[in-house]
DNA sequence: ACAGTTTCCCGTAAATGC
DNA sequence: TGCATTTACGGGAAACTG
């Protein structure tokens, strides 16, 4: 099925979230027409290459001009035109610009479609599952049982014998059959050569698993967790991983187990070169460094230290603010071994307020795991050279655990983690911790900000729709994407993958500005979590659009005509851009100074723009604000969200209550004297 | 110099402040031209008896009435014709009011003399150190050096006598010379009789004047602190309690040296009936527990345990916050006795956070001290049944000193304090620490809230103007505390000296509202503070009326006319009243629902009256706010403080950029649609 | 003097206890 | 269950500190 045919066939929200990627710019008819053509080319390969592009751009467009002629329909035929016109002039000079947004919304699509098709996977992974049944100790098992049985019943055998040949005195017939005896003894004795080689096979093979299966497999998940930290994909692929590491440790287990057989065995009967006393000690070695290892690296964090009230944004700990992270094996123990095994968290540099806590069993998946609630960092200062909220510290927990007459150390680490001392720091160390995440899979690199890597557009571009999404429930439309592009690397720069340093992102302010481009954009995502929700879900509000492509879109608009722009000049501010009628029938341009939470917080954004009145001198006020960019009317657009007034002042005694509003007033000519 | 005489002379804020007390219900005028008889009455009295209120009430507009036909100037004539009138309107039914309202401002007028003359006094009260000099040690120290001389004067004449006596043998003369030495000695040894008498009787004195004198000094001042806590009267006094414990603990010091120079004396020579040895340990006791007991009641809270962040209401103590304390010792010590002394802060039921400091030597004065600054307490959970608000404790503050080979441990508390744990709690736990301040003197009694006093209205009135006074910079008219009383006791309530219980004060909620009294006041001054500072100060907000009241002053005023009034409904809040020209050319009142902390920390008050606007159906808006009561029109009354907006929007480009305003907007008809 | 950083603490909201 | 009280912590401002 191609990936157009599985997007097509989602539902509901997953379904509007496609709808908001496509627009005017790259129409969803484009996307449908085209699906097979559109998913078979290397567009990756276009990016970097502009003339590919162009070559694509061309085939496209050839394409779409075929759709135009071959289609019946008078309408359908309409739009292709006029799609095609606007293909035309929109990317024939920058085919690049085109491959872009192709890239992303194919990208989109695919994650999309992975979150929605996210359905919860049980049972163990069964490929993981063959490669350990056909390759060892549960066939060895039978193996050796049998061995364990002929032996039996040799010895049983030879012992029957040889009261024969003590109440009976030796004769031919005799002397035959304990050849016989001698011959089988050597049959047998000569399996243990076999079952050697087949008790070291196994335990190489079991090492080579851990090894090219396991240990991907884990680093794997640690890479989606990193991700979904920042608000990426959700985790998933626990349940495979614990299934894996249990069986293998019940296969490290049961070697373990029949390697004592081995050891009962030759207790009775054994031989000059018998290969089990000779090779046992050292299997019994690796099998007890690997069951080590593997509880070792099976010890992971499952829950981030994150604030309880910034389930968000994890890895950054305010001072004296409560956290929490969760410890977790992925394996689950072999029953019985359970003692009460203490874990405690560690920093050098900080002191934390939370004692060791027991790791308890988790019933639902019988796996240990210790939840700590409830911690609290109070800061022991010790100021580096570098800002803060570049500073990466681990929180490292410890445990012992006796398991099987083996003593492990278990060591394990959080992810870096920005350590703040007043709210004010969050929005800069989450940008830390997302630049961390983003570009290294290294669980603990603690000098990454000594020289922070490049992040490419694309790589960023996802993160921060992830930002959006986890943080307003609703992501960037590829027009608004451009513009962060745009705002980020300049008009001019190529609409190839460019690469992000962390000083454009963060470290830097803006051009003529006082605030970095992500101090903006996280001013912007907190005054829509806290102020605009409702009408940003709605895609009421365009918000991410320069002053530029908001000019083009008005230039030829109805008068009243108005879109929402979020400030580029303010933090966490938001305005409203119309058009006024001009002298002379031209129209012009208004907008007015930015809404922060300040006004907001008193009134919902809708019943401003609803409420909003423009004075002229001596004349009735109006307001401006009458259709929503296209041309929805104003109050169809908004109308859900206004909060109606008590609409009657009540009237006590002599005395009437007036209600008062507070609206916003501009005015049109001077300023009013009184 | 009368009362008057002395009010008239005041300069600068004084003035302002008296002249703050009068107004139209209590002219100036008359007050100025009757002062004499005004001061001579017995106002207390008529307080109690309205028959005496109303004699008083008719004398006084006698003399009015006589003012009127005596005035030669004819707007003065006028003036007085006027005041007649509106005295008679006023006071005819109900002199009490008028009595009530002329003791306020007697009161209120000494109040201020006496802040206004505070002068630094230096020095110590010549009084009490009269009493001390021409008492006892001072003059003693003299009689004994004398007596001393006298003995070693003897000594040595009998030891030359005696020598001549060995060397010449026995003779007439000899014997006629040893009488006389014995008789000499006998006449010097009944001195001791006398001087021992003398010193009985100076330990008496010092003993009676340290309780007579020195005691109710300390009460006094120990009771002027506690008023001055809440705002009364600056504390004054230190120096002289100081120069008073100081004088007596030399004397004391002098007393025990001069009883040590005695027990040499009696080393020497001696006989039966000696009545130095004899009283000599008694007195020694004597005098070392008067310095005990001095040391210790000289050491006293200087200031109160108080949090840094308010500091208009200590003893009010939140869980977490630093707060600071400071101990003194009214007396200077003997030089060279200083060792290092520790201090510590103790409570059994919190934990404070604290270290014993060291008390030092104030270098100003000599006397030893110990400032605590950063104390926090720690709460250590322990539920009474009685609100937290109303539970009292105290901090004790422990030393051990030794002075001279006495080892004394001092022992003091601070007055009763109240610990919250949220600032929300804070106007309760002032109220308490209002009310026991104000009602009771002792300084430690906890259970005080068990079975709390009432207040005279005449009391709590003037400790309300106090917190206005420290709070606001400015006190309540006559009317606004009318108002108050009015609200706390209900209008029809007699305006003699009412009793207000804790009850009526804090505990209950007022009638149909769900706050109490106190809670309602201090919401108000809490705004006042924050908001509206500038034009309180200036009185632009009459603000405490009842809405009968405002009903009566702006019944016939003109169309436009204002005034400001604190809301009762709501906590916090401020209002406007308009007169409102109605149908028929009859007027009508408007109000606006109270403005809040919420909107005035966005706009200046006086900016929100400047842009306040009135939409009729189709009409232009206009504001019909035009006149501060009773005439000063809007912008004299509040152009000082209006905060003038950038007046032009800045054009940029094709993208005018507009200034909008939050104005308060009321519609007179119906809510429009849209 | 100054900026980055921390401390302080009000005031709201939620949790907790009785 | 409901009220009194405490806890939690964001956010503004002041204090600190190299």
């Amino acid at each position: 099925m191609s990936q157009w045919q599985q997007v097509y066939q989602l539902q509901g929200s997953w379904q509007e979230q496609v709808s908001s990627l496509y627009n005017d710019s790259f129409p969803m008819e484009i996307r449908q027409a085209l699906a097979a053509w559109i998913e078979e080319q290397d567009w990756d390969v276009a990016l970097t290459q502009e003339s590919v592009a162009a070559t694509l751009l061309s085939f496209l467009l050839a394409q779409v001009e075929q759709l135009c002629s071959q289609e019946q329909d008078f309408l359908q035929r309409h739009n292709f035109k006029r799609i095609l016109q606007q293909m035309q002039g929109k990317f024939q000079a920058s085919p690049l610009h085109m491959v872009n947004m192709i890239t992303c919304c194919l990208r989109e699509e695919r994650r999309i479609l992975c979150a929605a098709n996210m359905s919860p996977q049980v049972g163990p992974s069964s490929y993981y599952h063959c490669l350990l049944i056909s390759s060892s100790p549960f066939y060895l098992q039978q193996e050796i049982d049998q061995v364990v049985k002929q032996l039996q019943n040799m010895q049983e055998d030879f012992e029957y014998r040889y009261k024969m040949i003590k109440s009976r005195g030796g004769n031919t017939y005799l002397i035959k059959w304990s050849l016989n005896v001698y011959c089988s003894v050597f049959i047998f004795l000569n399996r243990h050569k076999e079952i050697m080689s087949r008790v070291t096979s196994a335990v190489m093979e079991i090492g080579t698993l851990m090894t090219s299966q396991l240990a991907p497999e884990l680093a794997a998940w640690k890479r989606r967790q990193q991700l979904a930290c920042l608000g990426g994909p959700q985790l998933t692929g626990e349940e495979r991983l614990q299934c894996w590491f249990t069986f293998t440790l019940q296969s490290l287990f049961l070697l373990k187990r029949q390697l004592d057989r081995l050891e009962q065995l030759i207790q009775k009967v054994t031989y000059g070169n018998d290969p089990i006393p000779h090779q046992k000690p050292q299997l019994d070695e690796q099998v007890k460094q690997l069951i080590c290892s593997l509880i070792k690296s099976s010890f992971v964090v499952e829950n981030q230290p994150c604030m309880h009230s910034q389930p968000q944004k994890p890895l950054v700990i305010k001072v004296g603010v409560h956290f929490a992270a969760k410890l977790f094996g992925e394996c689950v123990l072999v029953p019985g071994s359970h003692g009460t095994y203490l874990c405690s968290p560690r920093n050098r540099r900080f002191v934390i307020t939370n004692k060791p806590k027991v790791m308890d069993v988790e019933p639902v998946n019988g796996c240990l795991a210790v939840d700590f609630r409830h911690m609290v960092i109070r800061v022991r200062r010790c100021t580096g050279s570098i800002p803060v909220t570049e500073e990466l510290h681990t929180l490292s927990f410890e445990a012992q655990l006796c398991l099987q007459g083996l003593s492990i150390n278990l060591e394990t680490c959080s992810l870096p983690l920005v350590v703040i001392s007043n709210s004010c720091q969050l929005p800069s160390g989450w940008a830390s911790v997302m630049w961390y995440n983003l570009l290294t899979d290294e669980q603990r690199k603690l000098g990454f900000f000594s020289d922070p890597p490049c992040a490419s557009w694309c790589q960023l571009s996802e993160a921060l729709n992830w930002q959006l999404n986890t943080n307003t429930g609703r992501s960037l439309s590829v027009e608004q994407l451009d513009m962060l592009h745009d705002k980020l690397l300049g008009p001019h720069a190529l609409h190839g993958d460019c690469q992000v340093s962390w000083s454009m992102f963060h470290k830097d302010n803006l051009p003529g500005k006082s605030f970095s481009f992500w101090e903006w954009l996280d001013s912007i995502v907190e005054l829509i979590k806290k102020y605009l929700h409702a009408i940003w879900i709605d895609g009421c509000i365009m918000g991410f659009v320069s002053k530029d492509r908001e000019l083009a879109l008005l230039k030829d608009k109805e008068p009243g005509t108005f879109l929402l722009r979020f400030s580029e000049s303010h933090l966490g501010g938001i305005t409203f851009t119309w058009v006024e009628p001009g002298q002379n029938g031209e129209s012009k341009l208004n907008s007015i100074e930015p809404f922060t939470k300040s006004i907001l917080s008193m009134r919902p954004f809708a019943d401003i723009i609803h409420d909003y009145k423009l004075v002229a001198d001596g004349a009735i006020p109006e307001n401006p604000l009458k259709f929503l960019y296209p041309d929805i009317p104003r109050d169809e657009a908004f109308g859900n969200h206004y909060i109606h007034l008590q609409k009657k002042g009540k009237t006590c005694s002599p005395l009437h209550r007036v209600q008062c509003t507070f609206m916003g007033i501009s005015y049109s000519g001077v300023w009013p004297a009184g």
